[in-house]
DNA sequence: ATCGAGCGGGG
DNA sequence: GTGTACGCTCGAT
């Protein structure tokens, strides 16, 4: 039979004959959901000889391995001598094709260590990697098979198919995917997180298409068609498998779920005793990274918290990316406003109350909904860019973006591409340092009406314009090779050179980037297009991350020199606008790297757009510099000539709808008390809203007497650590460990995950002797919460205006304000 | 100065 | 899973 279908999720299993056979995933352009098995695909990897001469005799010796370990056998099924290029320069390679994708990581050791071998490449891509980059088969997009219905019971899915021929549709059609988001509830004592041992889950919610859905276990009277009841946790877990599984989506949509609810879902169905299987196999939690990641097999399991954090974040500079902060940037709409903290206690009372909660979980949900339907079509877009699956994108950070992409492209130049670095070289490249971008620093203050530009594709087209590639770099200066601007480097003037004889890898692949995007973008103004406008984003996000990828330590295309002279011709072209913006009596207050900052003063906003539009007149081609945003005040704490390496970049600005924008300021966290937050917020915000600097300083000394008189409620004195191991495990004694060991002598619940509550008092030594309960203390140690809480959190906002720390802590010092304010 | 530990997101 | 894992800040040592 002959079928056509969107692919959106790719594994593989190893069949009867032990060979690995690929699984798509996907949906027949009827709508089926539908899996296509190919056991059609061998994986390979490469390897150099130390010389051409030696070439048939390693390949002879290499066509002899087979041997058996752990009963499992490692066999080379075939070579072939092949002509490959390592940065432009042609080499000739023996293709090793093997057994099993896990006979190359075992095999690849074995020839490493033989005499004739160079090195080892390309051994480190993924078996479905490979798979889609060689059968050119991006998923979300058509693709065709050719093969037989089989059966499968264990597969959750309407049809399975044995490929014999599987291809893509080069013409590109919209794709009829499924979304489905869910959220879950869990039973929370007030002012605690929820612990995976001790608390259930009390509801989940489900949002699709048409399908609204609340699962829960306390019965109320309700009124509500979308609120489903069941008996206990156990069943609550089962009905939501079943509701996944019939509503069988094909991307399902979560909110941090790799980080909470997937791996709380996982615990408590093991506390349950129920097992959820999907597609023959349970959620698979893969926690060995730092940060974990939740796979649903033949479901996408998109977390677009991830996806926001990574690669949104950058263009989207939000001071935090909750769900409520994120939905509202982008969607005009909040979370419901409910504590979350005292579902616990309602749950307990039971009642209608609960429906409230029902509410708030479901518009979770629909939130969670709404967002994949605006990202999704950027990540789609990646993934057919890159070649990488949906999962994979949606949790990729810019620099494996361009990685990816590059490896991609690798093969149509013929290229093969470098292995990673070992550590040792990671870590002497992570000491490396280097002149980067251009900083301007301002003069601290308060400004107003500012305009922000970004100097958006400002490094790829550097690249492309000078040929900047590990390829193209040269040793000495050669007639018309590119040179770069001086760069200090190590106390001496040095230059690159970069030949023109023939285009760098990296450059064309870049170029291609811009051409397509520029041809995007005019068709884009003649008629405004979603999916046009994706892909736009997608090629952009490529392109403006390759300068930064040059430079990251972990790159399989590191080079230093690029970076420099990248950074080089950066600040030549960024220092010449800001020259013209100056001749033009456009006053800049601060630039850093590829955005710059001005205030209109007496200028006029069509003043400064003509000026910028003549900015980009003069620009090389693909250069650009764009509005930004528009900030009616703004307060800056960097010092002019502080421009030392690293120096913290802290500015805040509001907007003209009133919202703060915060940068560089530390104290959204949890591990700072109340008082702190609550002091650093409010003087934002009465310097930005209320432009009274005086009276903002006038609440700090205020808040400190206060502290002195010990007159602040010590609620707003608590800090709360969280305990992420047992007491015993601990080798380094923090406040909240002593803490945590007093709770336990007392007889109260505490574990891994619970937060802790303290407030610091009055006493000697460390921070940790002077921990207390906040039910035990009588009082709390002034010094401490003004020096080490209340005056971090503001004294650079206050230097920015013209005082010093000693300002705010000394007894009557108005004489300083008056001086400002002269 | 170095190193362990926690934060963020989630409830 | 043919694999690798963030970047920063504070307190203790």
């Amino acid at each position: 039979m002959n079928l056509q279908f969107f692919p959106t999720d790719i594994t593989y299993e190893t069949n009867v004959q032990g060979k690995a056979a690929i699984l798509l995933f996907g949906r027949s352009l009827s709508g089926e959901k539908i899996c296509v098995i190919d056991a059609n695909f061998e994986p390979y990897f490469y390897t150099i000889p130390k010389s051409k001469e030696i070439i048939s005799q390693l390949q002879e010796k290499i066509n002899r391995i087979s041997y058996v370990h752990d009963s499992i056998r490692y066999v080379v099924t075939k070579t072939e001598i092949v002509k490959k290029k390592i940065l432009r320069k042609e080499v000739e390679a023996v293709k090793i094709f093997v057994n099993h994708p896990s006979a190359v990581p075992e095999l690849k050791r074995e020839i490493r260590s033989f005499d004739e071998v160079q090195e080892i490449r390309e051994a480190d891509i993924l078996f479905v990697r490979r798979y889609c980059i060689d059968k050119d088969i991006p998923l979300t997009s058509p693709i065709e098979v050719e093969g037989d219905l089989i059966s499968r019971t264990d597969l959750d899915v309407e049809q399975v198919i044995k490929a014999k021929e599987i291809k893509k549709i080069p013409k590109p059609s919209p794709n009829n995917l499924k979304i489905l988001a869910f959220d879950i509830e869990v039973y929370t004592q007030e002012k605690q997180y929820p612990i995976e041992k001790r608390d259930p889950i009390v509801m989940v919610s489900l949002y699709g298409n048409n399908f609204e859905k609340v699962i829960t276990w306390k019965k109320f009277e309700t009124d509500k068609d979308y609120i489903e009841f069941v008996d206990n946790e156990a069943e609550l877990l089962i009905k939501f498998r079943d509701t996944l599984v019939n509503y069988n989506p094909d991307y399902l949509i979560g909110y941090f779920t790799d980080g909470f609810d997937f791996p709380y879902i996982k615990a408590r169905s093991k506390i349950n005793n129920v097992s959820l299987i999907i597609n023959g196999s349970s959620i698979k939690i893969n926690n060995k990274g730092i940060e974990p990641q939740a796979r649903v097999k033949g479901i996408v399991h998109l977390d677009i918290f991830k996806f926001i954090k990574n690669i949104m974040a950058g263009s989207l500079r939000l001071d935090n990316y909750s769900l409520n902060t994120v939905s509202y940037e982008i969607l005009k709409e909040r979370k419901i406003d409910l504590r979350a903290d005292l579902i616990g206690l309602v749950w307990d009372l039971g009642g209608k109350d609960i429906e409230k909660y029902c509410e708030y979980n479901l518009k979770d949900s629909m939130l969670t909904y709404k967002l994949a339907e605006k990202i999704l079509p950027s990540i789609e877009e990646l993934v057919k860019l890159v070649y990488i699956p949906p999962f994979d994108i949606c949790r990729m950070s810019y620099s494996q973006l361009v990685e990816s992409y590059l490896i991609k492209s690798a093969k149509d130049f013929n290229e093969l591409y470098p292995n990673k670095p070992d550590r040792s070289t990671v870590s002497s490249r992570k000491i490396q340092t280097y002149q980067g971008g251009y900083v301007f620093n301002p003069n601290p203050g308060l400004y107003e009406n500012i305009f922000v530009f970004d100097f958006l594709s400002l490094y790829p087209s550097i690249v492309v314009s000078h040929n900047i590639c590990p390829s193209t770099l040269q040793s000495d200066k050669t007639q018309n090779s590119h040179e770069s601007p001086e760069i200090i480097e190590n106390n001496v003037k040095v230059r690159y050179y970069f030949t023109s004889e023939y285009e760098g890898f990296i450059p064309s692949v870049i170029k291609d980037i811009l051409l397509k995007r520029t041809k995007i973008k005019s068709l884009l103004k003649q008629n405004r297009d979603p999916v046009l406008e994706s892909r736009s984003y997608a090629l952009k996000t490529i392109a403006n991350a390759t300068y930064g990828y040059f430079a990251f330590f972990g790159a399989r295309w590191y080079s230093k020199e690029c970076a420099m002279s990248i950074t080089a011709y950066g600040r030549k072209y960024i220092t010449e606008v800001i020259e013209k913006a100056q001749k033009n009596l456009i006053n800049v207050i601060y630039s850093d790297t590829d955005s710059i900052f001005i205030t209109a003063d007496s200028k006029s906003k069509e003043f400064i757009m003509d000026f910028v539009n003549q900015i980009n007149l003069e620009l090389p081609s693909f250069m650009e510099i764009e509005l930004e945003n528009f900030y009616p005040r703004g307060i800056f704490v960097m010092k002019r000539g502080e421009n030392e390496e690293g120096a913290k970049k802290k500015y805040a600005l509001i907007s003209e709808d009133g919202r703060i924008k915060v940068r560089g300021f530390e104290t959204i966290r949890r591990d700072w008390s109340y008082i702190a937050k609550e002091t650093q917020k409010k003087v934002l915000e009465i310097i930005l809203i209320e432009k009274d600097i005086d009276k903002a300083f006038n609440y700090v000394r205020d808040i400190i007497e206060n502290i002195k008189n010990k007159n602040i409620p010590k609620d707003l004195m608590v800090i709360r650590t969280q305990l992420k191991k047992s007491v015993e495990d601990y080798d380094l004694i923090g406040p909240h460990v002593v803490i945590a060991k007093k709770m336990l002598e007392k007889g109260m619940f505490v574990g891994p995950g619970s937060i802790i509550h303290y407030i610091v008092e009055d006493g000697k030594g460390l921070v940790r002797d002077k921990a207390i309960l906040p039910e035990d203390s009588k009082s709390y140690d002034s010094k401490y919460y003004i020096e080490n809480q209340v005056l971090p959190a503001v004294d650079r906002i206050f230097e920015a205006v013209g005082y010093e720390k000693k300002d705010l802590t000394e007894e009557k010092s108005q004489l300083k304000l008056k001086e400002f304010l002269k």
